[in-house]
DNA sequence: TTAAATATTCAATAATTTTTGAAAATACAG
DNA sequence: CTGTATTTTCAAAAATTATTGAATATTTAA
């Protein structure tokens, strides 16, 4: 397998994941050219790489920007902005962990503290195991929270300290 | 916050969870509706409760199954299928862990060694990056695989030893 | 067997999501 | 400022995904 087959492959299939994972195909292609490129790249370059709209790599590169795993830099005399990708695997996993707890998890469980503390009869089959289940449910979803929250916490504390100790 | 609105909020809300996830918006009401039913439904009941058509719960409901987290039963003198959710929480959540490990991450482990491998001039950055990049993701999402599988294995050691010890 | 009850399939349709591209906004060199 | 390069926005179009419902298949009681 050459290198631009292996690299055709690497760009759909990442883009084919993203689906399954929420985001579109072109934000995760983009990414995916971002993340094997060597120097940072041009929205310009990115579009014609991928032969899609102008728009919608201004879109997709904003929201990934919004997820932490995408930078903007600036080159001194040029107008043009620059697109680099987070290289490090295991800080960009840390970063997707967090941003995920932030958009799916936090607002389950808002959710899932309002209804579990719904009015009910509990006479009732019905209302006695709805409450059962969303306290169940709620109960999972905090513990899952705090674990999240303490794991991502040291990893990026244990990170900063290697980073320290490089200097 | 009365238990029919209580109700309501949990299976829309569970609903809209399933759209990030990857899995259909009925195929999650179905099990929201599940989860909190104290006896297991009939195809028409599910139908009826969500105003949906008959195949869509036929076909959301094969789905689930797939998933395995929803089972069906029979009941003697009755030609109805019924349909009921895992209950257990934890179970639920390993269960859907391990599926998405089998769905997910062995597509991309597969796509990672072909890649990861391509034939290619080291004297090149762009392929020096890709093969360095490649390489990288390739070993975070073995150690994935292995950390998850063993958790799972683990957990359904316990469970299951938790399970004899009440007989 | 037959026929009624129930379940599944899948082509057509609807709903949703993504993408385009041209207009508007912004940035900045001269 | 002005004009050009660059980026962003967003309504319309395209692509994708989910849903319907009637036709088909399956199951089982009699």
């Amino acid at each position: 397998m050459e290198y631009k087959e292996a690299k055709d492959q690497f760009v759909q299939s990442w883009g084919a994941l993203g689906s399954s994972w929420g985001i579109s195909r072109t934000m995760a292609q983009i990414h995916a050219i971002l993340m094997v490129s060597p120097q940072s790249m041009t929205a310009e370059e990115i579009m014609e790489d991928l032969g899609i709209s102008r728009g919608n790599v201004s879109m997709s590169l904003k929201s990934l920007i919004e997820w932490g795993i995408v930078f903007k830099e600036y080159k001194p005399n040029d107008r043009k902005e620059y697109f680099r990708s987070e290289k490090d695997i295991w800080a960009m996993t840390l970063q997707v962990a967090e941003e995920r707890r932030r958009r799916e998890l936090l607002p389950v469980i808002r959710m899932l503290d309002k209804v579990s503390s719904a009015k009910l009869e509990l006479k009732n089959k019905d209302h006695k195991e709805f409450n059962k289940m969303t306290k169940e449910l709620n109960k999972m979803a905090k513990q899952s929270d705090k674990a999240l929250g303490a794991f991502v916490k040291a990893e990026k504390n244990w990170f900063f300290s290697k980073f320290l100790k490089f200097f």
